[in-house]
DNA sequence: ATATGAATGATGTATGACAAATTACTTGAA
DNA sequence: TTCAAGTAATTTGTCATACATCATTCATAT
């Protein structure tokens, strides 16, 4: 019975307790999406707190992406979107970096890549069509010396087929790790001789796949083409990452 | 030339410039794991700011997870984990909570999980093995009438298997779905009549292949039970989801 | 009717004071 | 000497007030 004693000494701040209301009214639907909060001085009073209080909970709150706060003008309830919960993982991803996390993303876009092109292939709406197409045409034109703007194109193609998927829970799982690429350049020797001409292939044959529906070939061309990435990778990899 | 006009008024304010400033000081490692961070005192002079500027920054940080702050004490940077991407995770998904996202949930099971299986059967080491064998034993002495507990170590079961990967991000990937199920029960008809034995079967099976680290049977496996699931489920769901 | 500019009201920052919690130190007794 | 209780010092939390800065509204002049 040692429970008689627990679970006192979690007292929150005045501020924190505030925050939480706000958030259980939003979270409540109590306050409406982009509807426009009571002034600073209006809460205070109504909460009967001092405008420090109330300030610092409302800073939590935008800080979270909660609610979006306009000098001179106001403070609405923001409506939550993808990228914030993006970009939560994104710090998770940066802080837990480590030598192995190349190798490892690797291995997660060979597995989950060729499903996701399957699933595209399905899904996928005129509007990703348009997309992809103008990514490839950009890609093609793309002056070779500019590898930075190269790898930016090629990430873009893989994010684009990720979200003709048509599916949330895909996109927001596979976009930290195509942001992390391309800070891991730094680690890998840069752009491979002579692959480009493959990479253009590669996304020409995928995005006819995707145009014509057809998952299973979806599936076997980004298959067959991250086998390849993987070995170019082993191969080329800075030594200390060996 | 319209653009010498442009991009002037996206002016930061001074509490999200420090904010920025310690994010990117932690971000770098400069500011370690676990380390104290200086008095606010002490901050505000070297920063040249007012402790209200300061203070702001210092909630927007412990906000979003990278500082706690202890009253009486001080403040100290975090390491940050999982569970605050997967808070912002579970906020988003309250709020975007729509009708699709238990679909959603399913299909990204469908296409993930049998390649996690098939990865998990290759890489998995005894201590592996152990959990699962474990988890199989509590399964089945489990009362049937503890829906939720049956639930739970269904549950445990699938994260069980991701973690035997071995790669973390395949982890991170699963976890907040898994995590999300249990708040979908409420959404679902209660645990299907008769199930529990084909359930236990799947596990014996799966675990067996794990053993033997029959990758491509582990693979057949999972997707065989997942497309059962995926079946009872669009056969189940309540009326306002369907 | 339009544009300029002043007035108003909102959030942002600065300062000083005190409250509350933790930590460090001192002191006293065994 | 050792340990414990109590006290002091330190640190964060809250309050109050004043002013700065930005946005909106409204009046006025052209």
């Amino acid at each position: 019975m040692d429970d008689i004693f627990q679970n006192i000494g979690n007292k929150l701040t005045l501020s924190q307790r505030i925050e939480r209301t706000l958030e259980n009214a939003i979270r409540e639907k109590k306050l409406t999406v982009g509807s426009k909060l009571p002034t600073e001085r209006e809460m205070c009073e109504s909460f009967g707190v001092s405008r420090t209080a109330l300030r610092e909970a409302l800073r939590r709150l935008s800080a979270r992406g909660l609610v979006t706060i306009q000098k001179g003008s106001g403070m609405y309830v923001s409506e939550i979107n993808i990228e914030d919960a993006i970009d939560t993982l994104n710090l998770y991803y940066d802080l837990k970096f480590d030598k192995n996390l190349l190798s490892q993303i690797i291995e997660v876009r060979y597995i989950f890549e060729p499903e996701i092109a399957k699933l595209a292939a399905m899904n996928r709406t005129k509007k990703d069509l348009d997309i992809l197409s103008r990514n490839l045409v950009e890609f093609e034109k793309c002056n070779p010396d500019n590898t930075q703007l190269e790898a930016d194109l090629d990430n873009n193609f893989h994010l684009a087929i990720t979200k003709a998927t048509l599916n949330p829970i895909v996109q927001i799982t596979m976009e930290p790790i195509f942001l992390l690429l391309p800070r891991m350049r730094n680690y890998i020797y840069g752009n491979i001789e002579g692959e480009k001409p493959h990479t253009i292939k590669f996304h020409k044959d995928l995005l006819e796949a995707v145009r014509k529906q057809d998952g299973e070939r979806a599936y076997s061309i980004m298959k067959e083409h991250l086998e390849r990435t993987r070995e170019i990778y082993s191969k080329h990899m800075k030594p200390e990452f060996s």
